[in-house]
DNA sequence: TTGAAAGCGTTACCAC
DNA sequence: GTGGTAACGCTTTCAA
C-alpha cells in the first residue's frame, strides 16, 4: 500500500491537518515544520489520493468527453485541443466512444455523472433527441459539438456554414468556373447544417454566378459516398459542361477524386474539387485538397474553456459560439482561362 | 446537489446498509424492501457517487493511457482498442497526451497514480529509461506500446518485426525484384526496433534474392522524412538498377510515394513502393499501398484486457506478447515482368 | 433480513 | 501555527 497522510503525519510528529496544509499550501506553516513534513513526504513517496480529495472538495478535475470515434482524424483534432487547454487547468479527460449509437451516448452521460466528471463535451455525428434531457437532469457544463446536425438550446462550437460556403462557391467563381456542382448529403434530414451550406453555395452563385443551381446528395458522409455518386458527377458535369465540383464534406471529396483517378479524370485539369472541413488526410493527398478549413483543435480548445469559465461562474450558457474558418487554396481547383 | 445514499434511506425508511445491499445486489433484502427501495432510487434519480465507492473499495475502474499524440492514426486505433475491451469491464480511459517529451510522460504516470488508475498503458515513440523506475516505484499493472523503440523488463504487446520484415522482403523477390531497397530510419541509435527490421530483410535478400542488400537511412519516420529520402533512393535505383523499394514504415512510403508522383516517377508502373504499419490512410492513398498491417487496435485490446487480467490474478508479468501481422498486397508494388 | 458504526484518505472548520 | 474532529458518500464488518 502506498503512504497516506496519516503515515506522513505520524512519522513527522505533527497532525494531518498540518500535512494537509503543507501539500496544500492553504494556511501558514512554520519553516521548520514545512521542511520536515516536506523531507517525510519525500521519503515515503507519498502522493495524495485525488478520489478522497474529490470527495471531500466536489471537484474531480475530470471532463467527460464523448466521442462517436476517435479514428476519425477530425475528432482527434478535437480532442486534442480539449486535452491541451484542459491540462493547462489541472483538467484530464475522460473518454468514451460511441460509435454513433443513442443509446450508448445516453448511457455515457450518466456514467461520467456518477464518475463526478465536472463538465461534458459530446461530440457527435446524429441527432439524438433525448441527450439534452439527459443533460438538463443533471445541470453540468456541457458543449455539444456535431459537424453534420445542429441542437438546439445547447452550447456549441462551430463555424458559420452558411459563410464558408458562401466563401468557397465565390472562391471558385473567381477561379473562372461557371458551372459549379454543389454535393450535398443528408437530404431532407431534419437538424442537417447542409440546409446553411446549401445557402451559402446558393447566395453566391445567385450573386456572383454565370451558371446554374446545380446540386446532388450523396447517400452519407463517406469516403465511400464519394465514390459511388462519382458516376452522377460525371453526368452531370457532361450536361451542363461544369468545371467544377464543391462536396459538403472531404471525405466525399477524397472519394470522389479516386473515382476520378480510377477513371481517368485529371483532377484538377479536367474538373476541379472543392472539399469541405480540412480533415488531416486532404494535406497529404496528391492533389492536395482545395477545402475549407475548420478548426477542430480550436473548437475542442474553446469547448473546454468555456466549461471551465462556466464552472468558475458557476452559470451555464447556451448558445452557438463561432470561430473563423479559412479558404484552403490548394492543388485540386485549378483556374479555368479565358477562352 | 444530486441525492446521496442518505436520501434514499430516509426516504425508503430504511438504512444505508439496505440501500447499499440492493444497488450492489451483494446480501439479501426482501422482496418488500427492495421494491421500496428501488422506487424511491427511481424516483430521486439516484446515482451512486463512484468516486465515494472508489475511496472504500479501491477500485477506481480507470485505466491510464498515455500516448503521444491521439492524432496519429494508429495511436487512435490502439486506443479505440484500449477503449472498447476495457468498457466491456466496465473500465473507463484516462487519457493524457504526451507529444513525446520524456518529462510529461513521467510526469502524467505519477499524476494517473494519484487519480487511482488501476493500470497504465504508455503508447510512446521515444525512449525513456525513467519510466521502468517510476513505474516500479508504484506497483502497478504496466504495458508499454512503442512501435520505434523496445524497453526490456516490460510487458508488451507488438508483432514480431524480424518475421514481418523477411515476409515482405520474400513477397517482393516473389513478384519479381531483383534489387530491393530497403529505407530505414534511427540510424545508429539503441534499442531501436530497426535492427529487427533490418536483420529480417537481409535474411530474405540472403536466402532468396538476386540482388545486393540496399539500405539507406531517413532522418526521421514522418512523411516529410519519406519524401526527403527521394533523392537519395532515386539514385540508389538508378545505380543498382533497383525496381523494389522497402520502407520501414507507412508514413515514409507515402512521402516517397509523394516525391515519386511529383517528379513524375510512377508508382508501381516505374518502380514498386512497400510500407509498414498499414496505417488508416494507406487504403486511402492512390495508389492503395502494400503494406505489413500491424493489427494496432488488437495491440490496444490485448494490452488493457492483459491488465485486467493480472488486476484480478495480482501477479504483474513481463515480456512481449507477440501478435500475427499480415502482408496487405495492393497496388504500389507490381510484377516484374521476366524478360 | 436489517441496522449501527467503523473506515476509506482527504479537507475544512473550530479551538487553542 | 497547530491539532482535533466532523464530514464527504459509500462499503463492509459485526450484532441483533
Amino acid at each position: 500500500m502506498s503512504a497516506t497522510i496519516k503515515d506522513v503525519a505520524k512519522m513527522a510528529e505533527v497532525s494531518i491537518s498540518t500535512v494537509s496544509r503543507v501539500i496544500n499550501d492553504s494556511k501558514p506553516v512554520s519553516p521548520e515544520v514545512r521542511k520536515r513534513v516536506l523531507e517525510v513526504i519525500d521519503e515515503l513517496g507519498y502522493k495524495p489520493n485525488e478520489v478522497a480529495r474529490t470527495l471531500v472538495t466536489k471537484k474531480s478535475f475530470l471532463i467527460g468527453v464523448i466521442a462517436t470515434d476517435i479514428g476519425n482524424s477530425y475528432v482527434a483534432q478535437i480532442i486534442r485541443g480539449i486535452e491541451e487547454v484542459g491540462k493547462m487547468y489541472n483538467y484530464d479527460i475522460l473518454l468514451c466512444s460511441s460509435y454513433g449509437d443513442k443509446e450508448t451516448e445516453l448511457k455515457f452521460i450518466q456514467l461520467l455523472n456518477r464518475k463526478q466528471v465536472e463538465g461534458i463535451i459530446l461530440i457527435s455525428e446524429i441527432i439524438n433527441e433525448k441527450v439534452k434531457e439527459q443533460i438538463d437532469q443533471q445541470n453540468i457544463p456541457f458543449v455539444y459539438l456535431n459537424k453534420y446536425f445542429y441542437m438546439e438550446n445547447v452550447l456549441t462550437v462551430s463555424i458559420d456554414d452558411l459563410d464558408a460556403s458562401y466563401e468557397m462557391t465565390n472562391y471558385l467563381i473567381s477561379l473562372g468556373h461557371k458551372n459549379i456542382i454543389y454535393v450535398s448529403t443528408h437530404e431532407n434530414e431534419e437538424y442537417s447544417l447542409e440546409k446553411f451550406k446549401i445557402e451559402g453555395y446558393k447566395k453566391a452563385i445567385d450573386e456572383f454566378g454565370e451558371g446554374d443551381e446545380l446540386i446532388c446528395f450523396a447517400k452519407g458522409c463517406s469516403i465511400e459516398d464519394g465514390y459511388d455518386i462519382g458516376k452522377e458527377v460525371e453526368d452531370l458535369v457532361e450536361k451542363y459542361d461544369a468545371t467544377a465540383v464543391f462536396l459538403s464534406h472531404d471525405e466525399l471529396a477524397i472519394g470522389l477524386i479516386n473515382y476520378f483517378y480510377d477513371c481517368g479524370v485529371k483532377v484538377p485539369d479536367d474538373i476541379s474539387v472543392a472539399g469541405y472541413g480540412d480533415i488531416k488526410i486532404s494535406q497529404i493527398l496528391r492533389p492536395k485538397l482545395t477545402t475549407i478549413k475548420e478548426p477542430y483543435y480550436d473548437i475542442g480548445a474553446v469547448a473546454i474553456r468555456k466549461i471551465i469559465k462556466e464552472l468558475k461562474e458557476e452559470k451555464f450558457d447556451k448558445g452557438n459560439i463561432k470561430l473563423p474558418f479559412q479558404i484552403k487554396k490548394r492543388e485540386s481547383c485549378g483556374k479555368i482561362q479565358a477562352e
